[in-house]
DNA sequence: GGAATAGTGTCTCTCAGACACTATGAC
DNA sequence: GTCATAGTGTCTGAGAGACACTATTCC
């Protein structure tokens, strides 16, 4: 193997949720340099003997910084650059997670989260892949069940769409919406289920589909 | 900075192309270990004083061992692991580019096309990497001009559907078709020009978007 | 009954899919 | 004229968008 320097390998993770239905993203203040004390994704290098994969790193950086495991991480992309970090030219393998509110309201420590569109100033690129992060999440969710992953195990059919317009940004027709829902039939009604209200109650549903699903169209 | 260990960083490139109508990919023998003497992607370590970024490190390795630019090169995805790679735990930035297959054509070097579905036994996880590669690829063809950077720099509306065809894998009707393909304009008729022909020429066609069109709809 | 939210019926207009047609060249 | 490929006109059926309606609960 050649004596070649290598560059600095680091996870990054951009954990989303909705914070009173706005699109938000998790920030950790950091207890090491660079940026010690700075608000920033939570991250990490590879533990090459404990992690298998990045994946792992990323899950273990989620478990041990924030105390949480999500229901959907995905790979984003990976940032590279010579400057990137003031450390030396590093490469900064980003995952995205989705977990519903109630999940991050038990985590504990020094973290915010902060609307994606309204970020404070951030160390690194990391305003850059939590914009891609956003970006990607709201271009998944115009085709796929993504969106449920930002929900609690049941709901009703007028959350799920408020999830979907939240995220896509887009305002959608309830009749229209629920007939293609139902076309890609990845939520089944829970039997007899309803949710109290001081009007009529809503038809619980839950998701059945044991991974993502892509639909054919778009919504 | 830490004196933990570090992964071993490489990028790898999937180039495709169009081999004789057949969706193909670039494979290059390998001269150093491990592997050398194995045909595989061609790929390289990141040069830390040389590349500014991993894209940089991606066009050095086509360039210097391919000998060709790409009209498109694209990141694709970070493959990770403890045992992908004989020498320790290594991460492989992957990077796929399109181009048209007379530029492939002028190529030197010990190095061949290898249908996608039809590949050889690979070394690492290169099989996986030219799966995804060519998954990705499919999957933006059908809502993007992504396959027009398979084609020379003038082709005719025929031309341009048996390309979507081939890369995508479904027969298209010609009428739908080229009403899709004008209502997205990116592609102008290059005036007065044709192609000969034992029978009525066509009209040439060159694109006229700067960049990656991605449609609204797909095909 | 009234208010508020849950859920449905239906009309229209667009457009993809399908097929048949016309156009233009070589011979 | 024939043959072969280039390119267009048009019908139909499915479905998205839009809007109005009915349903069920609490008060």
């Amino acid at each position: 193997m050649s004596e070649r320097p290598q560059p600095i390998t680091t996870v990054d993770v951009a954990l989303f949720t909705l914070c009173q239905t706005r699109l938000s993203v998790l920030l950790a203040r950091r207890a090491r340099d660079p940026f010690a004390g700075s608000l920033a994704l939570p991250g990490g290098f590879v533990h090459v003997e404990e992690d298998n994969d990045a994946a792992a790193t990323a899950r273990r950086v989620l478990r041990d910084k924030v105390g949480l495991t999500a229901p959907y991480l995905e790979q984003l992309e990976t940032f590279t650059g010579k400057f990137r970090d003031p450390r030396g030219w590093s490469c900064s393998i980003a995952y995205y997670a989705v977990v519903p509110e109630a999940r991050v309201a038990t985590v504990a420590g020094d973290v915010v989260l902060a609307p994606v569109d309204e970020l404070p100033a951030l160390p690194f690129d990391h305003a850059a892949i939590i914009a891609k992060g956003a970006k990607r999440l709201r271009g998944k969710s115009s085709y796929s069940s993504l969106p449920t992953y930002l929900l609690p195990e049941t709901f009703t059919l007028n959350e799920l769409q408020m999830v979907y317009e939240q995220v896509m940004g887009t305002a959608l027709e309830k009749p229209t919406f629920r007939r293609k829902i139902e076309a890609q039939g990845f939520i089944a009604a829970v039997p007899g289920q309803m949710r109290t209200g001081s009007h009529r109650p809503a038809q619980l549903y839950r998701v059945v589909a044991e991974t993502l699903r892509e639909f054919h169209q778009a919504l």
